[in-house]
DNA sequence: CCTAACCTGTACTCTGATGTTCATCATCTC
DNA sequence: GAGATGATGAACATCAGAGTACAGGTTAGG
C-alpha cells in the first residue's frame, strides 16, 4: 500500500516520458502514436497515463528544466569568468545535445506564460557571470547582454544541429562551441585568448 | 495577343507570392487560407494559380533565390577580407530580415535534393572569401569551414529573432552581426579588431 | 457591348492528428 | 488463485487543413 500505482504501470509512464523526450528532442512536431510505438506502449494506454499531448509535454519540459536546474546549479561559477564561462558552456552542451528541440516543442504546447517564465529561469543562470565578466573586462561590454544571451543559445542550437546533419563529430563539438564564444565575447583589438 | 495572362491574373499572382513570402518568413506552417487572406483574394483563385501549396512555396522560394543572387552577386568580394566580409554580412542581414523563416518552409515543402542544391548554392557565396581570409590570417584556421559557415547563419537567424522579440532594435542589429561575426572569426590571441 | 477569361463563396471529399469509448485480455498484488 | 488494476486494439467522433467542383457574378479587352 506504500506506493500509489501497480508497478507496470509506473514503468510505463517511465518509458512514455523516455520516449517522449527523445523524440520532442529531435522532432518538436511529432505525433502522439509514434511516441507511443517508441516507448513500446499502445496509444490508449498513453493516454490513460496523460491527459493530453500538451499536458505530456508540459510533464516532460518541466522534468527536463528540473534536471537542467540540477546540472547547471552543481557548476563553480567563481573564479575567473572565463574558465567559469568554459565549465558553464560545456555543461549545457551537454543538456543541448541531449534535449534539442523541446524548447520548441515547449513553446509551442506550453501556455506562453508559462514557458516564458521556464525561459528566463534558465537566462538567469547565465546572468550574473556575465554582468561580471563585463564588469571586470573579461568581455565585452559593447553590446546588449541580451544580445549576447541570445547568441549564446543560436551557438549552442547550431552545434546541435551541425553534429545532427553529420557536418562535425560531437567529440569535437563542444571545443568548437567554447572556442566560438569566447573569441565573440572578446573585445575587438583586445589581446585576450 | 502579346500577354499570356489577362492584367488583373498577373496583378492577383502578384499579390499571392508577396503574401505568401510575408507570411512564410513569419512562419513557415502558415495555412494557404491564410495567405489568401492576405493577398486578398479568394482561397480558391490561389489554387486556380498555383497547382498546390507545395508549388506556391517553391515558386516563391525560387523567387527569393533569384534576388538574392542578384543582391549578392552585386557585392565586392576583393580587398581586405574583413571589409568584404562586413559588406557581405551587411547585404545578407538585408535578406535574412526579409525572407526569415522561408528557408525552413522551404526545407518542410521542396524536394530535398532540390533544396539541398539551393542551399549549397548560397554556400559557394561565402566558401571562397572565408578560404582566402583563412589563407591570409585574416580568420582562424583553428576551426573547420563547415562549422564557421553554420556559424554565419545561425547568428543571422538569431539577429532576426531577437528583433522580431523586440530584444534589439533593427537598426542596430547589423552591427552587432557583423561586430559578432568578426569576432567569432578572430583568432584566439590575435591583435586583430 | 459582348465574350472569354477570371474571381468568388459554398460545399464537398480526403487525409492525418487528437482524444474517447468499450470490450477483452493480461498481470500485478494480496 | 481471485479480484483489482492496467494494457490493448478496434471503432468512433472531431477538427483543421489541403485540394476539388460548381454555379453564378465580374471585368478585361477587343
Amino acid at each position: 500500500m506504500t506506493t500509489l500505482k501497480r508497478a507496470d504501470a509506473r514503468k510505463n509512464i517511465e518509458s512514455i516520458m523516455d520516449a517522449a523526450t527523445t523524440c520532442l528532442a529531435r522532432d518538436p512536431d511529432v505525433s502522439v502514436a509514434e511516441i507511443a510505438k517508441v516507448a513500446g506502449v499502445g496509444r490508449v494506454t498513453l493516454y490513460g497515463h496523460f491527459e493530453s499531448r500538451a499536458a505530456l509535454v508540459t510533464q516532460v519540459v518541466e522534468r527536463a528544466i528540473r534536471h537542467s536546474d540540477e546540472q547547471l546549479g552543481a557548476i563553480d561559477l567563481d573564479g575567473d569568468p572565463r574558465t567559469a564561462l568554459s565549465r558553464l558552456l560545456e555543461a549545457s552542451w551537454q543538456l543541448t545535445q541531449q534535449y534539442g528541440a523541446l524548447i520548441v516543442a515547449a513553446e509551442q504546447s506550453m501556455p506562453h506564460e508559462q514557458f516564458q517564465a521556464v525561459h528566463l529561469g534558465l537566462l538567469d543562470r547565465w546572468k550574473p557571470l556575465m554582468e561580471r565578466g563585463r564588469r571586470d573586462g573579461s568581455f565585452r561590454d559593447d553590446q546588449p547582454l541580451e544580445w549576447q544571451l541570445t547568441l549564446l543559445q543560436s551557438v549552442l542550437h547550431a552545434a546541435s544541429g551541425a553534429v545532427y546533419r553529420g557536418e562535425i563529430k560531437a567529440s569535437e563539438a563542444g571545443g568548437l562551441v567554447d572556442g566560438t564564444v569566447q573569441a565573440a565575447l572578446t573585445a575587438p583589438g583586445s589581446t585576450r585568448g
